[in-house]
DNA sequence: GGTAGGGTTGAATCGGGGA
DNA sequence: ATCCCCGATTCAACCCTAC
């Protein structure tokens, strides 16, 4: 057992014998084995998982590497460099060399899962495709995926793509038939304003006091996930009590929200600087009383509604023409939710400040549409457009 | 061509001279052939595609069928039904049929796909992992994943799931060395109160007026996509007369949305119920003012002023001294457009990354002049004077 | 084909100075 | 003391054209 591993509930579990369901041949089951928790295992995790009895966890959790295919340095456009996540353990040779280590890493994973127990594994649009091909093939079942909705993702600096604004989540069972894995449908139900938790979660990127700093003040780990987001999974499919393995543990928010939350952790972590950090984090972290978490609430935001929603759901017509309040000046709606006055083209704000002369000018309240002869504002669209999107 | 087919806008189209690039071999080229545009192809999507012209459309939007059990193309070969979902062969044979019949329908729009088109691809958690594996198997790259967050989704009924409230969108273009694709970032950016496009879009569910319904009042098709989503992909990667395909056409809302929006739109649809209702839907579709539609001129495509013009036409004297918009850095305009920084004299780009110690600075936008006792922004004299060479 | 010009960033945390 | 504003910093990465 490493040296500084905090033993904050100490737990044994014994093999049962492994039942391989997809005809591969599986490394022995070791029955009898004891099942060290709360503990980080140091190296690779397929090696450390054989070690491990089979169908000994309850919940699992794995950010593997995504596979990101970055070429050259990404500047801002400030010349400034984006750090980048250059890591040694973030390049694979091929789609092939990916797919080879996501089969290993998952078989070893389901040897060790109870019959019932699930997996979720998180990813980008790099990876998560090939992962979730990888959990179909090997006869996982696929719950849902869930989309991590970042509230201040890291912009697009190009110009190029949509700003990469989420992250994907895939949660699945060991096999189609097992039925009885762990959901608290009620506790996430009375924790959206009861109604039914969506596949659509919203939470802040893990920055401040929480992010990992180094003595120099550099982040830890690159890709430290924020804890809000382990506390949703282990709150809905785990209970108290239960062993959740993470077989990246990496700077260990789920060995931190494990202790938070009552249950067990066990990591598997090839880097001695992560684990060692792991471990320092773990340590502090005070075990939280559960009743205080039930009702947490969802994050809500006012949602934000592009004008382009407006004229996409009809309620205003391209080449429609808009006016101010008293009809002084006027624009048209173009089709892509822009304004054009004259050779002009703008957003409803820039081309609202261009017709008064002014710096700037909220749109949503200078701009009218003719209505039956009564001028209406524009906001009032917007209005009806957010009382019908509430519901998400 | 179908009866009933609504030509809103005749365009032909000769093939050019088709490259593989994946090595593979391809159908032979068919030179000289006419792109029928404003159609739907009754058939098979594969076997209609082969007989359109090489590298011919703009855009690609595809909504492929998921439903493992019920579609012809994944009956085993013999007609046998797969059933018992615990089955893993069967499974596993499910799921090789699907990938095959992805990669067919992949293969064949990539012929037809011009070098910098792009290509949709909506599908769920049954479906999308597969395609967006097939997607980077055929050396398709991928730009964005986006969800499409339903305001209304179906609730979960069993209570042991998430609400699965949203759908996944893959954005890919032809290959990872095509650049040229389109994206209006300007106008997503403009038309979303002037911050740019996410990643997670946010529409209702395709119901009421919109939803196609027979004379029975039974919905047409199981699964319309509503006509904001596709306007949303048409207004952010084609332009006004592209050319968009849609390989399984369903009701038909690529085509609506294609002429409203001033594109033009060939469907491939085996199901001839499917096919006249677009066919009727289309028909009654009315395109939106040209004006609304007009290209707006792009930033990156403006003609390009040299400094020295600027000095010419007289809004900046030689000698005058710039400065950046705090008023820390300062050079001196010199009589041939270039500036000088104590004895370095080079362009205004060149000076302002020196005065930064950075290694590149858009000059237009870092230096500024004193008007008034305000500093303005150097790249307004260029806009003015843009202004008054576009009025000549 | 190499080089240079000219495009391209939102939300949040944290620290310091002034009201 | 407290608040507010401003500047610096950071976050699973993402270019094209003209000469």
């Amino acid at each position: 057992m490493p040296m500084g591993t905090s033993r904050t509930g100490a737990a044994v579990a014994t093999a049962r014998k492994q039942v391989s369901r997809t005809g591969r041949v599986a490394a022995a089951p070791r029955m009898g084995t004891k099942l060290p928790v709360n503990e980080i295992l140091i190296g690779d995790c397929i090696a450390a998982l054989e070690k491990l009895p089979a169908e000994s966890v309850d919940l699992v959790f794995a950010d593997p590497p995504y596979n990101l295919q970055l070429e050259g340095a990404l500047m801002r456009p400030d010349h400034s460099r984006v750090d980048a996540v250059d890591d040694a353990w973030d390049q694979f040779a091929s789609f092939a060399a990916y797919d080879a280590f996501t089969r290993a890493w998952l078989l070893a994973v389901r040897r060790v899962m109870k019959k019932n127990a699930t997996l979720w594994v998180i990813g980008s649009y790099h990876n998560i495709f090939r992962v979730g091909t990888a959990l179909q093939d090997l006869n996982f079942w696929i719950l849902n995926d869930v989309v991590w909705r970042k509230t201040n993702p890291m912009p697009n600096f190009r110009g190029k793509r949509f700003t990469n604004a989420h992250e994907t989540l895939i949660w699945a069972s060991r096999s189609p038939d097992a039925k009885g894995y762990t959901f608290h449908y009620d506790a996430m139900k009375a924790a959206n304003e009861d109604v039914q938790m969506r596949s659509d979660w919203l939470f802040p990127i893990c920055t401040g006091e929480e992010r990992l700093k180094d003595t120099e003040g550099r982040k830890v780990h690159p890709t430290q996930k924020p804890e809000a987001l382990l506390a949703r999974i282990m709150l809905a499919s785990s209970n108290a009590g239960d062993v959740v393995l993470d077989p990246f543990f990496g700077s260990g928010t789920t060995g931190a929200v494990a202790k938070m939350l009552g249950r067990n952790f066990i990591g598997c972590e090839r880097d001695l600087t992560y684990a060692d950090a792991a471990r320092a984090r773990i340590a502090a972290v005070e075990p939280v009383d559960p009743e205080a978490l039930k009702a947490a609430p969802e994050k809500r935001s006012e949602p934000r509604i592009p004008f382009l929603s407006v004229v996409e759901g009809g309620m205003l017509r391209p080449g429609e023409v808009l006016t101010d309040a008293r009809g002084r000046h006027q624009a048209m709606i173009r089709a892509d939710g822009r304004l054009s006055l004259g050779p002009a083209i703008g957003s409803i704000h820039k081309i609202g400040a261009l017709a008064q002369g002014l710096p700037a000018c909220n749109g949503w309240t200078f701009w009218h549409a003719d209505r039956g002869g009564e001028r209406v504002c524009i906001d009032s669209f917007r209005a009806q457009l957010r009382a019908s999107m509430s519901a998400a």
